[in-house]
DNA sequence: GCGGCGTTTTCACTGGATGGAAGGATTCTC
DNA sequence: GAGAATCCTTCCATCCAGTGAAAACGCCGC
């Protein structure tokens, strides 16, 4: 006999439970409840309960003094081998600190992931401009710097459907005509490098020039954001692009030698401690 | 009948087989081939096939040119919202680049899971002393400066389980004998700040000194890492001492006020853009 | 062409995963 | 401080997602 409906909904993974779970975290709330928990994930409580648990105990989630979840450390570790994450970072990091310390200004590392940007790493001054940007967040590709150098570097699919959509106007400088937005695109490639000037905010603009792997292909974006009143575009360039360059010669250098970084006398033992109860 | 092994090992949730193989990647092996995969996680080619295929089409796994699998930006994005990775590290960031810059020296930020500190923050600039340490690695507590201030504000219980363990020596001046240790937890707490001298590498001194939550509990630990020879270290304590103080009043903040920072105009659509295939 | 290695698919079986229901614990409301 | 509301945890019978063996497939290097 076949009830109304079955009580268990056929065809979900339970891996796909599972990360349903994490995918339930956001910036905004980054610690939840049980029964936010199997809500947002959409799943009855017993089993966000039970997947809860194992996913506390390996370390992915963990919970706080009120019992709510929340993104666990050891998750955390594991995903900083992600190689476009903290590899890319790690490499980075010099040259933005270099750029940062010139500059004083907002510093952003950025890769594309799909038709959107993440932001890999982010100096920001106490006294720069205030920038929208998280690291770990998203963003649209058409208004940034970042967003620009990635959007004319990336494959033509990647540019079709970015153009194809409707593009989001922020301020009334933001381009959202594909035509001029294509034209702007054409001028990145042509001269290297990209600004846009108040197009995500009236008040800041950014400049911003593309890393290269060790192929040639373009796989990530450095920015700089100013204030946009009397910034000098064509003198920041210069800055960016060298950084942009340093890091380049940075990831070609990582990828030829050592796996990623000289080791330790001897690794630390990696076995997870037990909990002690 | 029961044959001589049960085929499928019963016990193992999918869950766990999930976890196993994200576990399965470390720093010094951040891609795998399938078959590595597999045997690193204990799992059968066939469902690490499958799992694999799940976790890629989520984005918590991306394949290379050469299809072998590593840790995928989306996993990344996802354990960026951990509270005591990113959100820890986003309130230091202005003080740790105050304190590099004034320095030029090793910068570096340290939580504690478990018996060990991992490191969720580093600033080395090209020409600082080298250091061993990786954003996301773990470390000994007892010879660092950051894992000395954790110790000595660490439960009784987890002192109690690292001073039991036989302590490894890192070099000549490592400190190893519990009682010692001891003793220099005390003189830890007494004077707000840690000194180890030489006790990784005998070039490297760092001080450290604790950060605190709003109820006042040590959750991190701020350091500078300097070459030892002709070191101050009563010189740079309260230059340490400055910078942890304002990332405790910095965490306090963000614990009072917004969620977590003030949001952009309108939220990024959040949905996942579709693999265009 | 042939052997070695890694990847992908197929298939029948089964045990881990499942949701409803019920019982506890805790916090909010008046 | 009673009562309601919300959230958390456990139990149990059912069943479908997950499983490994085996075989087909693809890709080198020799």
């Amino acid at each position: 006999m076949k009830d109304a409906v079955p009580t268990v909904e056929p065809g979900r993974s339970v891996t796909s439970k599972v990360l349903a779970m994490l995918a339930a975290f956001t910036a905004a709330e980054p610690e939840l409840t049980l029964s936010q928990l199997a809500r947002r994930a959409r799943l009855s409580l017993p089993t966000a309960h039970r997947r809860a648990a194992e996913l506390v105990e390996w370390g992915a989630l963990e919970r706080d003094a009120r019992g709510r979840y929340r993104i666990g450390l050891r998750l955390w570790e594991v995903a900083s081998l992600a190689p476009r994450g903290v590899g890319l970072r790690d490499a980075a990091m010099p040259f933005l600190e270099d750029l940062y310390e010139v500059t004083h200004e907002n510093v952003q590392l950025a890769v594309r992931e799909g038709a959107e940007i993440v932001y890999v790493e982010r100096i920001a001054g106490l006294h720069a401009v205030p920038v929208w940007t998280r690291v770990g967040g998203r963003f649209a590709m058409h208004a940034t710097g970042v967003g620009l150098v990635l959007l004319a570097h990336a494959p033509a699919s990647v540019q079709q459907e970015v153009l194809g959509l409707p593009l989001r106007r922020f301020t009334d400088r933001t381009v959202t005509d594909p035509k001029a937005l294509r034209r702007i695109l054409a001028d990145v490639r042509r001269l290297g490098y990209a600004v846009s000037d108040g197009q995500v905010t009236l008040d800041a603009l950014s400049v911003a020039a593309p890393i290269t792997d060790p192929d040639g292909e373009v796989v990530a974006a450095v920015s700089l954001v100013v204030r946009a009143d009397g910034a000098q575009p064509a003198a920041l360039a210069p800055l960016v692009q060298t950084a942009a360059r340093g890091i380049t010669r940075a990831l070609r250098a990582t990828a030829a030698g050592r796996p990623v970084m000289r080791s330790p006398p001897r690794p630390v033992p990696a076995q997870r401690p037990g909990s002690a109860r």
